[in-house]
DNA sequence: TGTCATAGGGATAATTTTATCCCATATAGG
DNA sequence: CCTATATGGGATAAAATTATCCCTATGACA
């Protein structure tokens, strides 16, 4: 862990809501866990583009942020459950929203990505959550 | 500029949408140029905590994503308008929607932020965009 | 005894993003 | 001549995030 030096912005609400989001995998994460993929493993197995410890810092910051849960249970090999919290679950219509803008944009989006000077390769191999169904009754 | 080495995931619209939202202050610009603050000098005053240069960069970026366009007046000095394209404003909901869930949950969030370790300082003085009217009817 | 599964995290390197500083254009006004 | 306005961007430094590698623990199984 460091220490942030630059001040963190968190003037209007974008800011915040921006801070609680903002990790590579966290949107995904949350998305997973909506969906009971809740067991550190099986979101590891989800996102085969995303590290181990990368999973377990945004995890721990979802969680120090409040919006997931935690349950370990005394077993061995050890058990954990992550469950979305009331405010968590409140942020998955934002989170389905950004999901589903993407994909029905993907085809214009990948285009205009690709084009942009930096982007040199993509991949699209990593994320595994379309074999589980959607959240859409949750939430509604 | 710099080129990317690690491949951009872009496996489900999450990631999409990310990609075009990532940026310190892309949301913020998005929603700013949706209330009508068009003109870069503008957009500069509405964020004092934002450099120019990043405020350009940011700019150029969404830009090159297709969500704002720009209009240069052949004037001295210049004058120059963004302004959403239809794509952009299609961003609006998820945009606003962020904004308020942040405003509505801010003194949780500010608690539980302040809270995580890497924090020592935060910023509230930096956006003004609050003197605006709302976009809401513009989205309804 | 090896090896696997499951979970967590330290240390450090690499990458990516932001910040800082400086230069350029061209006109108007004191 | 200096200053201000308005816009744009290069070069480089600093900061923040992610990636890589390694070590921990313990029971089950071949």
């Amino acid at each position: 862990m460091y220490e942030r030096k630059t001040p963190l912005t968190i003037d209007c609400g974008l800011h915040l809501t921006k801070e609680v989001l903002n990790g590579k995998w966290k949107p995904a994460i949350l998305r997973a866990i909506s969906m009971d993929v809740k067991r550190p493993s099986e979101i590891l197995r989800l996102f085969p583009g995303a590290t181990r410890r990368v999973l377990n810092v945004q995890l721990k910051e979802l969680e120090g942020h409040g919006m997931i849960e935690k349950k370990t249970y005394p077993q061995l090999p050890p058990k954990v459950e992550y469950s979305l919290t009331e405010i968590g679950w409140s942020l998955m219509p934002i989170i389905e929203a950004m999901n589903q803008w993407g994909d029905a944009n993907r085809s214009f989006l990948e285009k205009v990505i690709k084009n942009a000077p930096k982007i040199s390769e993509t991949s699209k191999s990593a994320c595994q959550i379309y074999r589980h169904m959607t959240v859409a009754q949750k939430i509604g």
